[in-house]
RNA sequence: GCGCGAUUAGCUCAGUUGGUAGAGCAAUCCGUUUACACCGGAAAGGUCGCAGGUUCGAGUCCUGCAUCGCGCACCA
């Protein structure tokens, strides 16, 4: 074979990222090769082959990307690609988050700004509006840059945070967890924002140093005691003081009580002794408030004291006479200090300085409130369900904190770099009961529902099994004939038996069919096994099934929905619109119990298309192949009914974002249902995340996971640091040094910005990105270039099939390569991208282009061992290319377009080199 | 208070299980204009924070200290 002559024209020119990049990412996104189900259809990956599964951080649809989403894309799309190119079954699922406080905050700010207007003046509907329109063009704005980054995301699986399915996720989750009590509502000390008016958890606060007076002084002239505060104001609200028990100054007083009118307001003054009291702390006595206290709370808990609140939403004084009540916290301090001066009860006014917390998305100063609020339980213990972790069984007695602590310790789940195991055991271990309520109107609203006299109702799980009635040769065979409407096969009918028994135990309620007599006798069959009195066929249902009774070659795949549509004329959405309404049947039965609907393939198989929300032909045909290639002929769906009672009003709080995020590896897979998806790539290769969210989301996953699955969610948590700006400093919006990695990719191309955040940055550590780093990858961009365009002049007359003996130098070039190659490969393996990227920089620019190509030069220019030197030159080029591919992965791909004389198949699916 | 990390060339950082100290950028000298000036070659530059210890041998392992950065908790 011998090679064109000419060098494709635009190799004489340097590289140009720019005209390259966009029309790379087409030629990928029409491959459809970031789908694994199209690799396994066209050939370059196995059926059988190894899962590689990845989840994408969804990020905030709350604006645009950073630099720190543009490292993980990076580092996530080089795990991606390596995995693909060794042939593994490759997932990188996408999706965005809701991320519920920020994004409503962030409309909130814009509508005032803009409108002038407050979220009650558009009232909850509206206001939901506005979110929902920003939401979206963030999400537009956020996928466009992904796609620049070169992400090879599975876009057909997106997801988000807030959508249909992830509320069925949400829903099932919580009345489960609810069911097994360890969701609970109850009044406890929350973080009250009362400039947002919402509860915020603990990891939304920010502390902030400022300067308080910390008085000291004695509730009444005869009371024996003087306590220290910097909150006076919250002093009408104590119901005692605590003192530490070993403490001799005030062990006579331990026990006894008193009365005092403390500014006007009787308070009621009980003398306990407690073990949290620090003796060295002010007068080593501790005013006990309840109400406005966390550690108050827990004392007056252990000494059963009563609660009284006397600040209220609005953080002002809802107690006491005219002076104080309505008046703010503030305020209240300053006039109860006066009073104290003025009778004489101060004792010492001092100067300290402490930290107070605020509400990271408002600023607003937290006030502490006892609140009604929903909150998870994580040290209740719990019947485990279902496990396929090791160290724990299905009926186990565990709490979540046992869970989150168990799968991580035993290694099931290993966190790299791995010192960041001991910050996430030192998290877990002092997790609190989780506030998972918020007062915000963007979220998933909690799925509870309140009758009139304050009843409690959920919704109520239900099971769909679709059963594909009895398959066997026999029944393919009457297929071929034409005589579909035979009855049941003595296969047939035997597996229609088996499937009967298997269901045994199970509540069915009831029992649907297509009218194929096959399918009738399938469900009778069944009916008959399992005493189910009910058994419905609809005419919706049957219309489903109607156009593909005769004669339509519906064994073969996956040209069934072609002949589905040829023998009805309808569009793929006319048939799904029906499916929906036939779905729509099945899911209004009320009554309680699983139900089961018994079809033919091609009903049962558009019904799950359906449900799972597909909504292109492309996506039915997806679908029947995943049905066919998982050979189910059962399918569960899962789904949960709302109480539809009128007279029932849902709870107006929302979940706390993490609720969602957490379901994140399974609810993107298709949990609650047991799809495909969910059984081949779950639990999930690896989690790559920013070590700044490993105990809010790290964490929450684990707890989720586990508890909902019975899996870990990932097997791999690999962290990455802070993106910083190249002196290093943290970038912000105050110092104005805050980098848009789109503009680094305009000007220097997405693959140099790639090499610049992965080369010597390992994980967990931060990193500086200065535009000389990416300049200097600009300009190795360009040297590949040019090395092939070398290669392929000095090749241009050259057959590599006349196979010319090596020469011992060049037969030593293609050993050292194949040798690197070994330990790169080992080195992806260990998630050493950081190592790999820069010895592949390294030996192709200093070794290969700079020792390798002049030595051959002059073999070439001599004649002298000329061949060999091409023969090596043809067979390293395309190696390096395939190495480099998954850090460079545009201009890789558009030099191995440009290769002659190879099989055209795109390098993004080609094999991982790992020998010459 | 508890915990984590860092300290290596002028700057930014690598350095796998201990075996003669590495890269990029900057700076110096020389060369080259048909693969590439977004180039090549050469030389220069380091008591690896400090003090001990283990070892035949320590940038690497152990102990202590110092400085810087970060996280968590407390803050009556």
């Amino acid at each position: 074979m011998h090679n064109d002559n000419n060098i494709p024209e635009e190799l004489l020119k340097p590289y140009n990222p720019k005209e390259t990049e966009a029309r790379i990412y087409q030629s990928w996104l029409e491959s459809g090769f970031f789908n694994p189900d199209v690799c396994i259809e066209k050939g370059v990956t196995a059926p059988d082959a190894e899962p590689f599964s990845m989840v994408l951080p969804p990020p905030n649809v709350t604006g645009t990307l950073h630099t720190g989403h543009a490292l993980m894309l990076v580092i996530e799309d080089i795990m991606t690609r390596f995995a693909r190119m060794q042939g593994k079954r490759t997932l990188w699922l996408p999706g965005t988050d809701h991320a519920a406080i920020a994004t409503q905050s962030k409309v909130e700010k814009i509508i005032e700004k803009e409108e002038g207007k407050r979220k009650g003046d558009l009232g909850r509907e509206e206001f939901l509006k506005r979110v929902e329109k920003f939401a979206q063009e963030s999400h537009d704005t956020i996928v466009g840059q992904a796609k620049r980054m070169g992400a090879s995301l599975d876009w057909s699986r997106e997801a988000f945070t807030l959508d249909a399915k992830r509320n069925l996720a949400v829903r099932t989750a919580f009345a489960r967890m609810y069911n097994d009590g360890l969701i609970y509502r109850g009044h406890r000390i929350v973080n009250w924002d009362p400039k947002g008016q919402t509860v915020i958890s603990d990891d939304e606060l920010v502390y902030e140093e400022r300067k308080a007076k910390l008085y000291t002084f004695k509730y009444s002239k005869d009371f024996p005691i003087s306590i220290s505060t910097t909150r006076p104001e919250t002093k009408v609200g104590d119901t005692a003081v605590a003192v530490n028990p070993s403490d001799e100054r005030y062990a006579a007083f331990v026990g006894k009580e008193y009365d005092a009118v403390f500014c006007g307001v009787p308070i009621h003054i009980k003398i306990v002794a407690d073990e949290s009291v620090e003796k060295e702390f002010g007068t080593g006595a501790l005013g006990v408030t309840p109400a406005h206290s966390q550690i108050d709370a827990e004392i007056a808990l252990r000494h059963k004291l009563p609660t009284v609140q006397v600040i209220n939403e609005y953080a002002k004084m809802m107690i006491g006479g005219e002076n104080l009540i309505g008046k703010k916290t503030t305020e209240a301090r300053e006039i109860i200090a006066e009073w104290l001066r003025t009778e004489g009860l101060m004792e010492k006014e001092e100067d300290v300085s402490q930290n107070i917390s605020t509400a990271e998305r408002t600023g607003g100063i937290i006030e502490p409130l006892p609140k009604l609020q929903w909150f998870m339980n994580v040290n209740k213990k719990f019947k485990l369900g279902h496990s396929e972790m090791a160290g724990f069984a299905a009926g186990d007695e565990v709490t979540l904190k046992e869970l989150m602590l168990g799968v991580v310790r035993s290694g099931q789940t290993r966190i790299v770099p791995e010192n960041f195991e001991r910050v996430y055991f030192h998290w877990i271990e002092n997790l609190r009961d989780w506030c998972i309520s918020r007062q915000i109107w963007y979220g998933h609203r909690i799925p509870v529902w309140y009758d009139k006299t304050g009843g409690i109702h959920l919704p109520k799980e239900r099971t769909i099994i679709f059963v594909r009635h009895g398959q066997s040769a026999a029944n393919v065979a009457d297929t071929y004939a034409g005589q579909s409407n035979s009855p049941l096969t003595e296969t047939g009918i035997a597996q229609a038996h088996t499937l009967a028994a298997s269901l045994k135990g199970r509540t069915i309620s009831k029992i649907f069919s297509s009218d194929l007599s096959r399918a009738q006798d399938t469900a009778r069959i069944i009916r008959e096994t399992l005493g189910v009195s009910e058994y419905s066929e609809h005419q919706e249902l049957r219309e489903i099934s109607a156009g593909n009774l005769e004669n339509s070659p519906r064994h073969t795949e996956p040209l069934l929905f072609a002949a589905f549509r040829e023998k009805t004329g309808e569009t793929a959405s006319e048939l799904i619109a029906r499916a929906k309404k036939a779905w729509e049947i099945i899911t209004n039965d009320t009554s309680d119990g699983d139900i089961i609907v018994v079809g033919h393939q091609s009903f049962t198989s558009i019904m799950h298309a359906v449900v799972d929300g597909a909504e292109t032909e492309a996506a039915l045909v997806n679908h029947r192949m995943n049905w066919t290639m998982g050979n189910a002929t059962t399918r569960e769906y899962t789904y949960c009914v709302n109480p539809t009672d009128p007279d029932l009003s849902q709870d107006e709080d929302t979940l706390d974002t993490w609720f969602s995020s957490g379901l994140w590896t399974f609810s993107t897979l298709g949990w609650p249902n047991k799809t495909p998806d969910l059984a081949t790539y779950h639990p999930t290769t690896v989690l790559e995340t920013g070590y700044d969210i490993l105990p809010f989301w790290v964490a929450r996953m684990i707890l989720m996971s586990t508890y909902l699955t019975g899996q870990i969610p990932f097997k791999i948590a690999y962290l990455h640091g802070l993106v910083r700006d190249e002196k290093g400093r943290k970038m912000s919006k105050s110092l104005g040094n805050i980098i848009d990695p789109l503009t680094l990719v305009d000007e220097f191309g997405t693959d140099a910005l790639r090499m610049a955040m992965i080369v010597g940055v390992g994980p967990g550590s931060d990193s500086n990105l200065g535009k000389d780093k990416i300049k200097a990858y600009a300009k190795f961009a360009n040297k590949l270039w040019n090395i092939q365009r070398f290669v392929l002049e000095s090749t241009a007359q050259f057959n590599p099939e006349s196979n010319p003996t090596l020469e011992a130098d060049d037969q030593t070039t293609l050993d050292e390569i194949d040798a690197l190659m070994q330990e790169v490969t080992k080195e992806m393996e260990e998630y050493k991208f950081y190592l790999v990227a820069e010895k592949l920089y390294h030996y192709t620019w200093h070794t290969f282009a700079d020792v390798v190509i002049e030595r051959s030069k002059q073999k070439i220019a001599s004649g002298a061992g000329a061949d060999s030197a091409r023969q090596m030159l043809v067979t390293a080029l395309p190696i390096l290319l395939r190495a480099l591919h998954p850090f460079m992965p545009y201009i890789t791909e558009e030099l191995w377009s440009k290769l002659p004389g190879r099989d055209r198949a795109m390098l993004m699916v080609s094999k991982w080199p790992c020998r010459t």
